[in-house]
DNA sequence: CTGAAAGCGCTTACAG
DNA sequence: CTGAAAGCGCTTACAG
């Protein structure tokens, strides 16, 4: 049988309120009980009960992870982050799965019903979030991380996917080209029309309009999509990728095409995932800091469940909610919750494949 | 206020025990006092609290998952199985990470000092699972899924490997290869061996003597291990990967050698994992049930947490233990869990990189 | 079929 | 600084 704090209480010769104390690092306890306590715990091997702690507390010390259907290489990296953070509050993530046949109301049920956790992250694709809102609406804390499927009225975490899809452009533009194909995924996700727009802006900055011609769509084959591209009269010399999955694919293709990249044609990825075998030439990309996405979520969700949480960096500053009053300390106050949404800032790892490596410039980004 | 049974019994006028035994499904209510009941739960939006009822009943309904460093794609698979089951059995998988820094003493810690787990399966790569089994050493039950790095006394599931690398084999022998590579990845696990030894079952099945000079070590670099091959007096016609993964180099770098596949090089891999991206041509491959696995981990795990629980197969007739008795029913002993061992069957999925689609073959396998 | 009471392992005012 | 008592939300013999 485990020991109780009943068993050490009796064996010390003291209360339970003062094993109880000594647990919970009270103050008003005597150094030299303190000591006895703590050495008969010592001998018994005594864990309490984290169960009763929290009943008796009136807490829940749990968080609610949903995996997105499809894990993605990178989905380690945010379970890290996510994990981090978690870890050192003392609350323990519960994860939750989905599958692509089902939606999300079979885990609402299942939350609703078991009624453990205090809060809950999501990081999912292409499903509509409707169901896990409804969570929210009940009153459940909710953060989502990366890729909504929609502007949503709740709080978000996602990496500034346009000022990336500048950083790639001017990139290019930097390294002499003028003709830069953008080329848009098959799941059509308003993250990627986020960094087309960056890619629109950072031409038009250049003085360039952006030629629809060069606006390649992904229709299920990239191949086809490529092969049309190779018969345009004016091909582009450069490619900019709206993913770097995509951008792994482009490179294969373009390979047995019997171009040479970069000389032939440059590519610039956006994710900075890790490539599925060393690829030749690596891949510059935009690097999404997945790690301190994962931390990010984290700490809004914990600084929502407690206000006097004090988070490890000021997310807050690149907070993006047009509702924010720039002035105030809107995560103490819960109206402004609801509207947020960070973006993190990304960076740009240039290597190979985009030519910078053999041409005259030598800044390594922008 | 959320409410309590207190709450319930109150407003249908009952004691909380039969509020209980209502939430209990128990067979001595009334049914009109169990309607009433009911009403008002329904009523109310009662949900009971999952903490005060294990508390009060003495049991544990969490168990731990620890996923593994780096995360491949079939994680999100073996994932899903798990959870699948635990679901159904009406636990909460709680999650553990550690990162490439830490050894697994960090969760054991945890594990201990948090005490909410009733068991604890884990999926891991390279690193040594000496920590982990100290948590079974204090007897919390464990179950490792795929990959250890060593023979264990601890229950694990994996996939038949050597039948696996049999199965890969005979079908590039009955293609009419007569040598045939085997390349070993950078990274030394048993499985791998395991996969290699079916190799060389397959290939003296046939009559043919394993030619050490065909067997490929990787060791860093890929392309350079093929460099050698590719200089090699009499070539081999085909080549076995140890897994996908390196499968998908081998076809990238084979490709830039200007040779085609499988024509001039067949190619067959180990996993079935999601390709990077759709690969030219599709890799036949050794296919692991990655959903099973992650199934019939958990129900091992279920089994041994409570001898009543009736698994939704009899994986048990897949072990191999030596140990086992194979009359008795050996999940119901527990002296038999430590050394159970359990494979599960693969199949082969044959695509077009090992040439069966052109040849004059048409039996899809072996 | 139902209720009063004790209990699960902890916390937390309240007295002293 | 310490203890007795009530309580967190549930379960479970024990009587009736």
């Amino acid at each position: 049988m485990k020991p109780t704090i009943r068993d050490i209480a009796r064996l010390t010769g003291v209360s339970k309120s003062t094993v109880s104390r000594v647990l919970n690092n009270s103050t008003n306890v005597d150094p030299a009980t303190r000591e006895r306590v703590q050495r008969v715990m010592a001998e018994q091997g005594f864990v309490p009960d984290r169960m009763a702690m929290q009943l008796a507390r009136g807490e829940k010390r749990f968080i609610g992870m949903l995996l997105p259907t499809l894990t993605w290489s990178f989905m380690a990296d945010i379970l890290q982050g996510v994990a981090s953070i978690v870890e050192m509050s003392g609350r323990e993530i519960i994860l939750y799965t989905t599958t692509p046949f089902k939606d999300f109301s079979h885990v609402v049920d299942r939350v609703i019903a078991t009624n453990l956790i205090s809060g809950m992250l999501a990081s999912f694709h292409t499903q509509s979030p409707q169901h896990l809102i409804s969570l929210q609406q009940r009153g459940l804390p909710l953060v989502i991380i990366n890729m909504p499927a929609a502007r949503l009225s709740v709080p978000w975490v996602s990496v500034d996917n346009r000022a990336g899809g500048m950083l790639a452009t001017q990139h290019l533009l930097k390294l002499g080209h003028k003709r830069i194909a953008f080329l848009f995924p098959a799941t059509d996700l308003p993250c990627f029309h986020d960094r087309y727009e960056g890619y629109c802006l950072a031409l038009r900055e250049a003085g360039l309009e952006p030629d629809p011609a060069l606006v390649l769509y992904d229709d299920g084959s990239v191949s086809k999509c490529l092969q049309e591209m190779r018969a345009m009269s004016e091909k582009p010399t450069a490619i900019f990728s709206s993913h770097d999955h995509l951008a792994y694919s482009i490179l294969a293709i373009v390979e047995r095409f019997g171009w040479r990249v970069p000389d032939d044609l440059a590519i610039v990825g956006f994710d900075d995932m890790i490539p599925p075998f060393p690829a030749q030439p690596a891949l510059t990309t935009v690097r999404q800091p997945f790690y301190e996405i994962g931390q990010c979520a984290a700490e809004m969700l914990l600084s929502m469940l407690d206000p006097r949480y004090a988070p490890s960096r000021n997310w807050w500053e690149l907070s993006v909610s047009p509702a924010l009053d720039q002035s105030a300390t809107p995560h103490h106050d819960e109206q402004t919750w609801p509207s947020l949404h960070i973006q993190l800032p990304v960076t740009l790892s240039v290597r190979d494949s985009c030519g910078a490596s053999h041409s005259t410039l030598n800044q390594p980004a922008g």
